[in-house]
DNA sequence: CCTTATATTTACGTTTACGTCAACGTCAAT
DNA sequence: ATTGACGTTGACGTAAACGTAAATATAAGG
């Protein structure tokens, strides 16, 4: 068994669970081209990784444009050097939001850790309560 | 000088770089309940946490009603066994979610980094280019 | 041949999170 | 007395990201 180099619609709507009509709608966005047999889409593993791509970049929270113009930024060829300097400028905010990101999940995932403790201690007395009985 | 106990809502609008009009929409929401002075709103401590809360649920991805039980959920009370039950399976799940967004961050800064790479290689030999002029 | 499954296009509907007036109140300063 | 500056309440508008329904095609299986 070798991996597959094209998909239907339905396959990729399985695999990464979104619905076939939100697979037709980042096409329309422009995020993914598959090429026609017949009427039917065909979707490369390009398109699958551009889906992949796609639906980590939904994840983090950006927009359908955003995620748009990150991957057409990596495909192409800047090659001068104002290009260049422009393209580094928006990796450095980029990351710079994702650091931000860092920093909030790592707040979000301290305070879970708090509740959690507090939980473990209330349901621990509890215990101790209904075995007093 | 101390810290202020109260602000207007234009002071909050300042601070986090929101508009007045986000901020009455958070109120709506039930995010926020600032107090009546006349018609007009006083925000207190609590309601400035909220805000700080609410923003970093949104840079997050988070949507305002998720926010909502976040923040109703670490304020309630639960006591009773099942409820601490409850709560603490919520929170796993948004711990899920938050190392799953971590994983994506760490994937797309890894990436950043090639990108950045590939740049300063290019724009290197660009600079020995103009520099053999 | 007929049905069933899977696919398509077109088009309108929906939710979220505000933006953007408009019309008005109020208080201080000129 | 008037003019800003800052606040208020509607109310309508809007962009994004699909959901959903209708009408159609098409290929496979009984």
């Amino acid at each position: 068994m070798v991996a597959p180099s094209s998909f239907t619609i339905t396959e990729l709507a399985a695999e990464f669970d979104v619905t076939p009509r939100a697979i037709r709608f980042y096409e329309d966005t422009g995020l993914l081209e598959p090429r026609r047999v017949g009427r039917n889409r065909v979707y490369s593993q390009r398109d699958r990784t551009r889906l992949k791509l796609t639906l980590r970049g939904k994840r983090l929270g950006l927009s359908l444009q955003e995620i748009l113009q990150l991957v057409r930024m990596y495909d192409s060829e800047a090659d001068t050097a104002p290009q260049l300097q422009a393209f580094m400028a928006v990796l450095q905010s980029h990351r710079a939001q994702l650091e931000q990101q860092q920093d909030d999940i790592r707040v979000m995932l301290a305070e879970i850790g708090q509740h959690e403790q507090r939980c473990r201690r209330l349901l621990a007395s509890a215990a101790k309560a209904s075995a007093r009985r």
